[in-house]
DNA sequence: TTGTGTCATGTAAACGATTACATAGTGAAA
DNA sequence: TTTCACTATGTAATCGTTTACATGACACAA
């Protein structure tokens, strides 16, 4: 067994009082036993024991982190913003992973609140619908939400607008010369931002007076990306030049599916993604997308939990800025001759470098 | 304040033994009063506090996980697998990540042992020599290792055999009628995968008559791709006509990079990957890669561990099948005739007129 | 001298659970 | 009836800390 507090009082020759006191910095303390008992702690190479510690202290120092999923980088990248910052203020993590399922969501809360942790960031399925935020509300345990699209009652989160930033997408691609317009998401009822990339998209749209977009929604888990590409582009008549996805893996996949249908990207279909994974802008062509300051809401939202954990009251909801980055998967609307799909393309075109 | 054990108790008019055996599922329980405590939980909505349970029973039921980084999506995925195995067997996990830096691993090893974890699953930048690993093995905390290269001193890991995979990519690489090859390679002291990856790749290129490769090395955390990229290739007479990249992300980056200097994959240069993440299949062209099973592998680990934290004895070192994924990113070598690099950025080069 | 304030330290009661041991009640075997 | 085995439950110690309160020593002022 590792030694205790009380193994460290005997060999020092104090109480435990006075080990105690030590560790945690008291300068009540003469040097002569500070001197001791930093021997004996050496000596059984002691370590505080933070069970007991949080027991007592009624604060485990740990948050616990709820998201859809770490396959995203999106997402991963959160978390390194929330731990640079928790592990500055001495807080563990414990990260787990939904899935995108809303009973999931409810498990892992309980889960962590099993455990014990003082607070928790999330990422919910619906933000104004959610089991899993009213049993944190009832037992009034703090949180912060990310990502999750701003709610109406007024919920702690940090986040960016995803309304206002499908609208500068629409206007983006009409600016091009688009006129046909798709877009390719997750399930809306799976994701409340992806509901307001979509509504922001439509409304744009709307004002720049054309039509709600063709829309095909896609599991997040388990996505059939070719299929739903294939769907949006099956009519030669109807087809779309400007294609919206809801994060950046579906745009990738989504390029790799327009491939295979034959059809060139930019120059056939402009494709925009959401998020700014880094990934985006290794891949050719590299990706018009949607920049998320993903570290910096982790960041964020981890310094305004523990500020609530203190007892300050929440700044939230806070609407962190985004912006587009131009990428070389958009440019002009062609003449939108209807190409016939599975042919392959003999000549060769470089994307165009965007100014 | 939540209610506790001994509210419940009060409440349902029996003691906190019982109670607690209610909890615990003991079968030695009168029906009523089971009935009574289960009405008095609800009615409370009592939820156990683990951190008494945890110090009473001398286990924290969670493994603490050490990766380099989350940014790369190889380490996320094993996550994922640790996740669904721990959560399976009721563990939670703390997840720090150490950017590459053995202080840091020191570091956040002992804020995990602080933490009272059962255990640990980490990825060390050099397990023949890791301050970490010999402190677990001092305080001997069960831990079992991922990624790293199998190690001389026999310690608990799951992996695959690196240098066998590096071995496989130059006969690969051979058999398309490459003659001229480089590595593009993580540092190589901050990775023994890496190092072992390479080791497998001069390996195999001596057995087939072949000089060691050209080796650029970059750092992990800010890379600086194109720089390397340029380095390897700067030689018009002594050009690679085939990568072997140290992972798959900078596989990625590095294809960009070459096509900056308008280099074509894989007509004028073949690129092989490491690690087989989910984006790798997605750019254009398909990486080739050697796919790492990882989720599998964090899995395994996971298993082992919370085996060993049981009391049985580890199975390990275990080594698991990788695979190489041929994708488009490599092809026959071409005739290799040095085509002029161009240079990458346009505005810092007078148009010949001017000169 | 006595009183008072400060300082360094000790004593012991928590925190919220688990569990060895004790006990009382019951029914059946002797 | 006594005894025994069992079952259902209670009592109380314990896990490793923290901390309110108590204590004793000392210095200094009155």
């Amino acid at each position: 067994m590792s030694p205790t507090l009380k193994d460290v009082s005997r060999l020092a020759g104090v109480s435990t009082a006075t080990v105690s006191r030590f560790i945690n910095g008291s300068h009540q303390l003469s040097e002569g036993t500070a001197l001791r008992v930093q021997r004996a702690i050496d000596e059984l190479g002691f370590r505080p024991n933070s069970l007991g510690r949080s027991l007592k202290t009624a604060s485990s120092k740990s948050i616990g982190v709820v998201i859809p999923t770490l396959s995203n980088p999106v997402f991963a990248e959160a978390v390194s913003g929330i731990t640079a910052v928790a592990s500055d203020s001495d807080y563990s993590i414990m990260v787990t992973a939904t899935e995108y399922s809303q009973d999931q969501e409810l498990k892992v809360v309980n889960s962590l609140l099993d455990r014990q942790v003082d607070g928790l960031i999330l990422t919910v399925t619906n933000a104004n619908n959610s089991p899993a935020l009213d049993m944190l509300e009832a037992e009034s345990v703090p949180y912060v939400l990310i990502y999750n699209q701003a709610t109406l009652n007024n919920r702690p989160v940090v986040t960016i607008d995803n309304v206002v930033a499908g609208r500068e997408v629409a206007f983006r691609l009409e600016e091009l010369g688009h006129q046909h317009f798709a877009m390719l998401s997750g399930n809306l009822h799976s994701s409340d931002r992806a509901a307001a990339r979509y509504q922001g998209f439509v409304q744009g749209l709307a004002e720049l007076g054309f039509d709600a977009p063709l829309i095909q929604e896609i599991e997040f888990s388990q996505p059939n990306t070719s299929a739903a590409i294939r769907e949006l582009f099956a009519d030669p008549l109807q087809r779309p030049t400007a294609l919206f996805c809801s994060n950046d893996l579906f745009a990738i996949a989504a390029i790799g599916a327009l491939r295979e249908l034959g059809l060139k990207v930019p120059e056939d279909v402009s494709v925009v993604g959401f998020d700014g994974i880094t990934v985006g802008s290794l891949v050719q062509p590299k990706l018009t997308t949607v920049v998320q300051p993903s570290t910096e809401m982790g960041a964020v939202a981890a310094k305004e939990l523990i500020n609530t954990i203190c007892g300050e009251a929440p700044q939230s909801p806070l609407v962190l800025p985004h912006k587009v980055r131009e990428g070389e998967s958009t440019g002009p609307a062609g003449k939108h001759e209807p190409v016939a799909l599975q042919e392959p393309n003999p000549t060769k075109f470089f994307p165009k470098e965007t100014l």
